[in-house]
DNA sequence: CGATAGACTGCAAACGATTGCAGAAACGCT
DNA sequence: AGCGTTTCTGCAATCGTTTGCAGTCTATCG
């Protein structure tokens, strides 16, 4: 069916050890039959066949990488990042979808070890510790986004204490005071993180934290639906909303739109994560950049750094920070300055009188 | 490192062709041994090397979806559905990121048959006919969503024509006369045959077609925006826009937010292909929808029933087309009725008056 | 009781590559 | 010329399976 190095040998009138070594550059043959080898091999169209040479080698050129699903921004660019890099190293990325359920992670990591793939990042349920603990073992490991407490495996986390500090900050220095929060349930890292960095901008700004302004709930748009309600019905609802998720920010907008209520004159909203319809819808939303494209290249340095290494690329470190960052666009402003008589922002003027009951914040 | 068939093979005192067949089921083992084997692999933790496998019997348990990205949202519930069903079936699948660039796609096709996939699935770039029909002597394949004419590939398609048709139809009833058309570039099958229905209905309702009306261009949102620009500047804009994209859909709305035009009162708004914010929009967005999910189901029981046949699954059917629907939420509106005074809508009344130029049609 | 079919089992050769080892060739040196 | 190096090449084993073929065993029947 298709050329294999035997084919090549015989027409070059060698041994297929010879073809094998001119062919893979292990520098053992002479460079006039090299060169030939080579000529002949690409006259033939010949290309290795990967599944006989992983048997020998033990490996398959094959990458996983194991997310949640694909809904999500974050996961997308960030699979679109490994792959591209992936790709361009000779590796073919296997793209996983565990639906954040453990039973399903279990399944697929062991179908990809059996196919003896060469490394794996994986954004862990956090269930299946012991199990990525054995594979680890065979297989070079990144952890990416969340951490598996059970294990000892290097992660590449994003800065959430340090976004969500930037965002409630930024806040803070267009004068807002009333700050609502509205985050991800506390039983996960990213929801405690986020907390905590919102909390101690509160703090260094000596603004007394207000429970009643911080709500925490799931990912979905149901989320910020509910939330948003509970705080925009608040004897003093706030005058910003900072969403710690970008899910949950379907949900805000509806409820503000449903309320006519102007963003950013009557609410300032901050959002955690970008997507890519933020920038066109009106105003343009301002997020916390989680650096989600950082974040998968470092976790292919880190792994590709590991496969080099060949078990024991350990340099010490466990986790890598990557760093968020503020993109400021239309949905926050500051909250003493008058509402800007800029053209295509009257609907502005008018609805703040129907929506008195947050504009009066 | 890992549990050979051989080490089954002692540790139950028979050979390794023995275990196999035991194993693999073929029959040819006696009743005892065979279940004695199954036990003995099972408590050893055996599982077969697919690699070692593959390259006896040519298969790999691998099947590639080839999609242009995963930013498309019906991409992301095809590459789920795929996913989830293959797995189902014990096969992997390997998710490949074309980008829609023709040497992007040509690259990946090699490697996937070097890694000797046993099914492809493919939203073709249409430039690597010759490629793919060569690859199909060896490979089952499926084309998804656009067809390639330069092969005789089987393919499964979204029913554009009738799609456009029944969009442009809903707007219709609804009274509309005038109403303007964002299409994809017409040296598209997808273009095309929207366009298309979209003439069609024009014609059954005995409304004469009006070609400042419709707009074609790249699915990116700037199409959205000029486009958009362009019908609302014309002298008699148009009461509704039919955006057959739904990149494009982003720079509609922006346009709209801009000139504080309201949807649906001041204008219609009907949009090709769901997003999954679409439906938390206020105005919730209606759409006509391409049937993804559909699509991606079909396209796996013909790449299966393929696989099956080995090599002539082919039962004369080249062309599947798979049925769109409408699905009606909030962004259209009959012309005739009065603007229903129904609370948190009032927005409409003062934007229209800003917005008077469109409002008038 | 012997022959023979039938049911199992094992040997060994594949699949297509890589690689240790040993032999061959070429070369320089004394 | 003889010897030792060095450089290249080929043989053959190997990776973990599957599978054609031949052999063994049991049972059945005449």
């Amino acid at each position: 069916m298709s050329v294999t190095l035997k084919d090549v040998a015989q027409a070059a009138r060698v041994s297929v050890s010879t073809a094998s070594r001119a062919l893979t550059g292990t520098g053992l043959t002479s460079e006039r039959t090299q060169q030939r080898l080579v000529r002949i091999a690409r006259e033939l169209g010949y290309r290795p066949n990967p599944i006989a040479r992983g048997l020998k080698t033990g490996q398959s050129r094959l990458v996983a990488l194991l997310v949640h699903n694909l809904t999500n921004a974050s996961f997308q660019v960030m699979a679109e990042v490994v792959q591209a890099r992936l790709k361009a190293l000779g590796y073919q990325m296997l793209l996983c979808i565990g639906g954040d359920d453990p039973q399903q992670e279990s399944d697929t990591l062991t179908t990809l070890v059996d196919h003896r793939i060469d490394g794996l990042i994986v954004v862990p349920t956090g269930k299946n510790g012991a199990q990525l603990k054995a594979l680890a073992k065979d297989v070079p490991i990144v952890c990416l986004v969340r951490c598996d407490d059970a294990t000892d495996l290097e992660t590449v986390l994003a800065d959430d204490p340090q976004g969500a500090y930037l965002g409630t900050r930024h806040l803070i220095e267009l004068g807002h005071r009333r700050i609502g929060l509205i985050v991800g349930r506390q039983d996960t890292t990213s929801g405690r993180e986020r907390l905590s960095g919102y909390v101690r901008a509160l703090r260094e700004a000596g603004i007394t934290r207000d429970d009643t302004l911080i709500h925490a709930g799931h990912y979905v748009p149901e989320t910020g639906v509910t939330c948003a309600r509970k705080l925009l019905d608040l004897p003093r609802p706030p005058s910003a909303i900072f969403v710690a998720n970008h899910e949950a920010t379907l949900g805000v907008l509806r409820v503000t739109a449903e309320r006519n209520i102007a963003i950013p004159d009557d609410l300032s909203l901050l959002c955690y994560e970008d997507m890519p319809w933020f920038e066109w819808h009106r105003p343009a939303i301002s997020i916390v950049d989680n650096g989600a494209r950082d974040l998968a290249n470092l976790a292919v340095d880190r792994l590709l750094h590991r496969m080099d290494a060949k078990g024991n690329g350990n340099d010490g470190v466990r986790e890598y920070r990557v760093g968020a960052r503020l993109i400021k666009r239309d949905s926050c402003r500051h909250i003493d300055a008058p509402a800007p008589a800029k053209s295509g922002k009257s609907k502005s003027s008018s609805s703040k009188s129907s929506a008195a009951k947050s504009a009066k914040v």
